[in-house]
DNA sequence: AATTACCGCAACCGCAGCTAT
DNA sequence: CATAGCTGCGGTTGCGGTAAT
């Protein structure tokens, strides 16, 4: 937790209204103030935040109550490094519901939306940067699906390579099939015969039947039928179904690497990623030549 | 060892939607 | 119906820690 700092109080006293103004807290959360709310709370419940932050006796806005009871203080916030798993989810989700953060947090227990938006900017955006794209376009979608994502589901299935599910590589034929990338591409993510796989709502996804999606991909992940009651599947959940099979033979990638990087050119181009259509599919092979995915300093800042 | 640059995260802000009066 | 207050959401800011020089 971090030190206290002294409030911040910019106006000078004069009228009533503003004297009461003058005397609310805004900065960093006092360990007393924590304990303040936490107890007011467990006490009397949440809600009503105006009148909370009154009776709690805190000298803070029910927004900012509100603000540090859902981020931080709440008991069931999950603390520490997003998982692998919680990544993929963050990264799927935003696909189809773009910065939607709540609605994605709803997704990830325990997650604050602030937080997984914390992710996103810092982490993704920080990805398109480096490769000179913009995080919103197709193209970096495109990136994401086919050579962030692999890096994800390997790196969930080496955490578990007792499962005997292939859900995770079905998962992300899936995602790359669907995707508007050139056709080599879409090649390099298939997956022969492995069973199907629904990836984010196992009971209501037809892919084949995609009637939501009207034109082109603008987003490859329309087609995904995920309804606000989805279940999510335990491979992006954390329980551990995991295929035996790893991605390694449709990415050619050295599985020892986790890093973007480590997906190197050659074997890109081994999977005919930069032949054919040169306006389409030379993009990654012009620009992330420069740019590298580091994808280690994901891994690896964040890694416990 | 000191300084600078960068990064991550907690907290704030403005806006929109909802609800009670 | 109008309006004020409350709540929740997404965008933005700025502080503190840490890596790099």
């Amino acid at each position: 937790m971090r030190a206290a700092m002294p409030p911040i109080n910019t106006k000078n006293m004069s009228t009533p209204l503003e004297e009461e103004e003058s005397e609310l807290r805004r900065g960093p959360w006092t360990l007393e103030e924590d304990t303040l709310l936490t107890h007011y709370i467990a006490r009397h419940g949440e809600g009503r935040w105006n009148m909370l932050a009154k009776c709690a006796g805190l000298k803070r806005t029910g927004k900012s109550c509100r603000l540090r009871w859902l981020n931080y203080l709440k008991p069931d916030i999950k603390r520490g490094n997003l998982t692998p798993q919680e990544q993929l989810l963050i990264l799927e989700l935003h696909s189809k519901w773009g910065n939607r953060w709540s609605k994605i947090a709803q997704h990830l227990p325990g997650r604050t939306d602030n937080e997984i938006k914390n992710y996103w900017r810092t982490r993704v955006q920080k990805q398109a940067r480096q490769l000179n794209i913009e995080s919103n376009s197709q193209r970096f979608l495109d990136a994401v699906r086919c050579f962030w994502m692999p890096r994800l589901v390997q790196k969930v299935e080496q955490a578990s390579p007792s499962s005997s599910s292939s859900s995770s590589s079905s998962y992300l034929k899936e995602m790359c099939t669907q995707s508007s990338v050139p056709s080599q591409v879409s090649s390099c993510c298939t997956v022969p015969s492995f069973p199907t796989f629904s990836p984010l709502a196992n009971k209501t996804t037809d892919i084949s039947n995609s009637s939501s999606v009207t034109t082109q991909n603008i987003c490859p992940t329309d087609s995904i039928n995920i309804s606000d009651q989805t279940e999510i599947p335990q491979h992006l959940t954390g329980s551990n179904v995991y295929g035996h099979t790893t991605l390694d033979q449709c990415y050619n990638i050295d599985s020892n690497d986790y890093g973007m990087e480590g997906i190197s050119f050659a074997s890109m181009s081994a999977v005919g990623f930069y032949e054919g259509t040169p306006s389409e599919g030379n993009w990654m092979c012009n620009e992330m030549s420069d740019n590298l995915w580091n994808m280690d300093d994901i891994w690896q800042l964040r890694s416990i």
